[in-house]
Order: C-alpha cells, then structure tokens, then sequence
RNA sequence: GGAGGCUUCGCCUAGUCCGGUCUAUGGCGCCGCACUGCUAAUGCGGUUGGGGUUCACGCCCCUCCCGGGUUCAAAUCCCGGAGCCUCCGCCA
C-alpha cells in the first residue's frame, strides 16, 4: 500500500515507478480518482453526522410538545446520515481496491524492465576448476553421499519433494545453525515462527496479489502455509507501535517454507534446487523508513558474510523493477555459482519494502515528536536448503566426497569431508 | 468436539442489568509545570488511535474486539463472527 500524500504530492514519481516495472501507468490515476472521492464523501458524511448529534441531543431534552416537530426533522437527517455513509463506505472499499493494484514505489537508480534486465553489482571468488574428473551434480553427489533421496521423496510426497538423510540432513541443520548463530552474534533475535497464518497476514505481506498461485492454502481452516518466514515476522509486530528509537528491530527466523512452484513445470526438476518445501534462516528488520537503505545494505553485507563462510563464488545482482515483488521498493540477490549448469542460481535475496507492508499491516514506530508513523520493513536470506546445491558442487572432490568450508566444520562435529556412503 | 466466562483510550479498571450531559470513571506509567538545598514526596495540568478541514490556533467526525440489525439516538438492546481463558471429552 503507499503512501497516498506521495501520490498526490510527486504523482509522476509513482507513474514512473509503473513504468519502469512494465505495469499499467492508468492504475495511478485509478487511485488517485479514488482517494479524492473518498475525501469528499468522508467530508459529506462527517458533516451529517454532526447535524445529526446536534438534533439527537435536543431530541433528548426536549418538552413533550417540541418533540414531534424535531422527530421528524431528526428522521429525515437520519435518512441523509445513512445514505451518506454508504457513499463514504463504498468509497473506501474501492480506494481499498485501488491501492492493492498500486506496487511499492521503486527507489532511485532501480533499474527499469523485467526478469533479464537485471545488473550485476559484483562477482566475488574463484569458480573451482575441476582438474581431471568431470564434476557430479548435486543430485548424483547427494546420492553418492546418501545425503539427497529424491525418490523416495516423490514416493511419499510428489514431484519436487525429497528427504535429506545422515549427512545432508547434518549439513543442512549444519548450514542454518552457523546462520543463526551469525544472526546472534549479530544483535538478531532469533525466532521459530509458526509455519501457518491468517489471510491477513498474507495478504499484508503482498504474497496474495499477483503472485497467490504460488501459495498454499488450507480451505478447511482458512490459513496459509508461509513460503518463507518473511511471513509471519512482518505479521508479529502487525497492528503495534514499535520503540525503534534505539535502532531497528531485528530477527532471524527459522522456519520451513512451502512453495507451489506453479507455472514452473519443467524448470529444475531434478533434486534440490526448485522444491515445495524447504528450509530457511530470514533476516527481517523494522527501522525508521529514513534507515531502511542503509539497513539494506547491511542486510546484503550479512548475507555475503555467510557465502563467504561457505567459501562460494557468487556474484550481487540488482533485480530489474518489473522483477521485484509487489512489496520491494528495491531487491539484490546474491547468486552462487553452479559448476554442472554453468551459471549463477539465487541463494538469497534482500528487499527493502519501505513502508508499504507496514502500512497494509499497520505497523508504526514513535518519530522523535512521538506521533506514530510507519515503519520500514526489510528482509534477507540467511541461508536456505538450495545452499547444499552450491556448497555440495563447488567443493566435491574426484572421488565423490565433499570438502566442507572450514567455517562449517564446528557445525559437524569437526567433520572435514563428507564421504560416500 | 461439548459447556461456561471474558474482550473498554500503553497496562489495570468503573460503566453494560434499566439506551440520551459516556463529550467514558479511577489507578499505574509517561510528559510538563509548581514547590523543596538535591533526590524523594506532594500539588496542578496533560496523555487512545484514525480521518476530514485549516497557513495556523482550532473545529468537526469516527473509534468501548469485529460485522450486521433495532432506534431520532447504542460501550449499553438483538443477531452473527473472531480472539483469549477455564472445565470436560478425544488425540499426540
């Protein structure tokens, strides 16, 4: 949802902010015709009711004799009250409506087009040269180490489900505890948060716009599975008024994430790196709206802590405006790099939303006069069940075993290598 | 699954039976001022949130869990729903 005095104050700033994400500029004037109608039918009803007061108040102390007289006045006004009201009602439900079409106002410098107009900010590290044996991927390796079960995952489940067993089930709670323990070191507060939540909290985070198919729904308990724990962390804090006058709130939550993947038929259908479910440790922050870039760009450095720790190669990109999602204001994901596929896949992703889920939300903070006011809210990727393609991949040696990255060997009992079972 | 209770302006709370100066009581907390050599204590005042209007002071409207209804008028009456709590049953 944004903010409807930067629409009437800067109208051709959020045009451009449509036309750079390759949507309908016309939704902007929609919303604009919108919000003055609401005001002039708030303004009509206001006035009516007032009227109305005035009258029932006489109407209350007056004589026996004067009390016919003002019934009938007070009736007609009460007539006029209630058509008035659903003006202004109907009013309000359509601005409603016009404001869910309006995305987030892009930043400056975001760059404009859709899914390949993306900008690559960095590359860092050395991609691994495999000297003398071809390398597996992380689906021949994770069957060799007899850490990835696909099979039997489709079995029990379906497509795109797996189980992770002996050494893959340790490196991944091996990978998330190093993210929750940078979280800590860190100042986050860490959080394990429910997996299901209401149609608001969905809705406030922006995942029922565009992009609904790709969420799970349970119709017999009108509740959403969360596809990330982005979810319910902007959901914790909804309709509250945060103290952020000591920085900004922020946790790390470990949940698992559930993922239609509809409209991806074809894509990644073999192993781990497109699933319904997996697992992920999410940076969220809540900040006065004047921090959230810098606190983007923190968000981003914490995330290259940790591909650093698992020795990746990876580079930045900044997502294209038609790319981000209906509540990023602006997006970086860092991509590792993927031996068998030659390329770059997204290992995480940090957005800043400004205010605009804190305004569907209602999430505010006290400013330095101690009026409320929206927060900014921001999140990132800590690590995720996808890391296990990259660090499986780059760090496999001729004979099926894995290296692991010195920094997650505490996480595996001091484990060195992973070997073939 | 069944039965009952509860939900009021940050927190606690009065008010709801019997509709109208409820324009919501009091306490705590918080802020300001006064007083005292400092602190404490005390006194006085302020303190829900949202919207409309205004250069501004201010004025007006909404807000007593949510949504409907009755009525000239609803915190209060009626219907529906949500959340929380307690007990019983069942299951992990």
């Amino acid at each position: 949802m944004i903010d409807l005095r930067l629409l009437r104050e800067d109208t051709d700033r959020v045009r451009a902010s449509q036309a750079a994400r390759g949507e309908d500029p016309s939704t902007v004037d929609t919303l604009l015709l919108a919000a003055e109608r609401r005001r002039e039918t708030v303004g009509r009803a206001d006035t009516l009711r007032g009227e109305q007061k005035t009258i029932g108040k006489r109407v209350s102390q007056a004589t026996p004799a004067e009390r016919p007289a003002l019934m009938t006045q007070a009736k007609e006004l009460a007539a006029a009250v209630r058509s008035a009201v659903a003006d202004e009602a109907a009013a309000e439900a359509a601005l409603r409506q016009a404001q869910l079409a309006v995305p987030n106002v892009i930043e400056d410098g975001v760059p404009a087009g859709g899914e390949d107009d993306y900008v690559v900010v960095k590359e860092i590290g050395d991609k691994p040269t495999f000297a003398g044996f071809t390398p597996r991927d992380h689906v021949g390796l994770g069957r060799l180490l007899g850490a990835i079960d696909t099979e039997r995952g489709a079995k029990v489940s379906g497509a795109r489900f797996y189980f992770l067993t002996g050494q893959g089930a340790l490196l991944q709670l091996a990978l998330l505890n190093m993210a929750v323990a940078q979280a800590v070191e860190t100042g986050f507060t860490t959080v394990i948060t429910p997996t299901l939540v209401r149609p608001e909290v969905m809705g406030g985070t922006g995942y029922l716009g565009a992009h609904a198919t790709e969420v799970y729904r349970l119709e017999a308990d009108d509740l959403y599975l969360v596809g990330t724990s982005e979810v319910p962390l902007a959901g914790l804090h909804m309709d509250e008024i945060l103290d952020l006058s000591a920085g900004p709130r922020r946790y790390a939550g470990w949940s698992s994430c559930y993922r239609r993947e509809a409209g991806s038929y074809g894509k990644d259908t073999q192993g781990i790196i497109r699933v319904h479910q997996f697992d992920k440790v999410e940076m969220f922050s809540y900040c006065d709206p004047a921090d959230a870039r810098e606190e983007h760009d923190r968000m981003l450095a914490w995330e290259e802590q940790m591909l650093a720790k698992v020795e990746l190669p990876y580079r930045v990109i900044e997502t294209a405006a038609g790319d981000l999602g209906s509540s990023a204001a602006r997006k970086y994901d860092c991509e590792a790099w993927i031996p068998t596929q030659g390329r770059y896949r997204e290992l995480t992703s940090t957005s800043n939303c400004t205010t605009f889920q804190a305004r569907r939300l209602n999430i505010r903070y006290r400013d330095t006069e101690g009026r409320p006011q929206f927060a900014a809210t921001l999140n990132g990727t800590l690590a995720t069940t996808r890391w296990l393609v990259a660090i499986l991949e780059n760090h496999q040696q001729a004979d099926g075993s894995v290296a692991v990255p010195a920094a997650l060997r505490p996480y595996l009992g001091g484990r060195e290598v992973l070997q073939p079972q």
